[in-house]
DNA sequence: GCTGAAAGAACCGGTGT
DNA sequence: ACACCGGTTCTTTCAGC
């Protein structure tokens, strides 16, 4: 599907905050609702709008201790990842699980309550999945920017 | 703000699917829907719901190519780092920026098209930055969980 | 793409526990 | 403080142009 520049501006808005109406949004266009609930409806059939959520603010709910854990497997046969991705998806500490380049094979988001939290997580759960050889814990000391919108 | 398992359940259906109404929440809980929408409220007043968001695909949006970038200053003066922050902050393909322990002062998480996109976002914007020592770029090969969900 | 109307949700009193 | 009912208002949704 390809989007124009009022697909562009609508996912802006969407993006941004989800809760705005068409109308709100019609009125920024310059267009009628029912055009823009059209477009909106057309994105989100071909799967450019993926899902609308609520984000919640972790240091609210006990969760502002965020932790990039590098993870480095022993062996790289292609059992050994898979079985290590499908456990670690199921964590729900774990919010991301990206495979990287570089000297580490895997880079983990973990958001926990506090360091307490994040040692019992090591210990009780990362440590204890299969194949794993090595891991370094990177602290986050200040969350800079955090978005999710991309840019159009 | 203390929360109870009512709430718990109502943020865990907000965060996975924000387009649920309350009338299907209240049948889920068990509860009218004047109260699931009482603690709703509540909710977003107490700021533990921060906003709502509509989540593209990045791979439909030219969007796909996602880059963990590690950033060294040259020096950590206060002002240094202050006006490094802002300017990041102000880049677009740049979605997070996390000041954290280790080796490398930030984390950036940049999302581009392809690889040509990323040398010219290196080499026009960040290497552009003011008090930039080192950077080394971690490619995503694959993203094997990616979640705005915090379990509560 | 628009208008206009039907369906449905959110919202807001007032009330009871 | 918490939950409920019932009515009003606003949005989404759809038929017809």
């Amino acid at each position: 599907m390809k989007i124009d520049e009022l697909d562009r501006k609508i996912l802006m808005h969407l993006q941004q905050d989800s809760k705005k109406t068409n109308k709100e949004i019609s009125n920024d266009l310059g267009l009628s609702v029912t055009a823009v609930y059209e477009r909106i409806r057309k994105l989100e059939k071909a799967g450019i709008i993926s899902k609308y959520v609520a984000v919640l603010a972790p240091e609210k709910i006990e969760k502002g201790f965020m932790v990039l854990c590098q993870v480095k497997l022993i062996q790289h046969k292609k059992d050994f990842l898979h079985k290590f991705e499908k456990e670690v998806a199921h964590l729900p500490e774990v919010t991301e699980c990206l495979h990287v380049s570089g000297d580490y094979d895997y880079i983990l988001k973990v958001l926990v309550k506090d360091m307490d939290a994040y040692r019992e997580f090591m210990v009780t759960k990362l440590t204890n999945l299969d194949h794993i050889g090595s891991t370094t814990s990177i602290f986050t000391i200040n969350k800079v920017k955090e978005t999710t919108v991309i840019n159009l």
